[in-house]
DNA sequence: GTTCTAACA
DNA sequence: TGTTAGGA
């Protein structure tokens, strides 16, 4: 078996991923809405996440973490319709890049619904 | 008990 | 995004 085949393939269903994650139902839900990710469905339409849907879930955590919203993910993974269940991997940004886009977005919003943060150390004090 | 979709005091 | 209703 290859490690394409072990990383695509559907495992974890997502209350395994929320804790791999720290990510609510909700929003992982809502980013595949937006095809940032496409778990598998089993019979019962419930959804089957792969190795590398986890991956790309905490990528995306970590752009949202530096201010990027759903619209400025997409432009990273251009997820569009590829061969079946292959994940598109990473548009290759420069840094210079990136910080235009997160620039970009601070300017045309003022980062809505984001508060002044503390210090993220203490979700390791829970 | 878990997950799903749809919708919003 | 959170949360809840109503089903499966």
């Amino acid at each position: 078996m290859t490690n394409r085949v072990r990383r695509t393939m559907p495992l974890l269903p997502i209350s395994i991923v929320m804790q791999l994650t720290e990510l609510t139902a909700r929003q992982i839900r809502y980013y595949e809405e937006h095809e940032l990710i496409r778990p598998a469905r089993t019979e019962g339409n419930k959804r089957m996440f792969s190795l590398n849907d986890v991956d790309t879930l905490l990528d995306i955590k970590g752009y949202l973490e530096q201010g990027l919203n759903i619209a400025g993910i997409k432009q990273i993974y251009g997820l569009k319709e590829m061969p079946e269940n292959e994940k598109a991997e990473p548009k290759t940004l420069s840094d210079a890049e990136l910080r235009r886009i997160i620039r970009d977005e601070r300017l045309l919003n003022n980062r809505p619904g984001r508060e002044p943060r503390h210090g993220d150390l203490s979700r390791f004090f829970q």
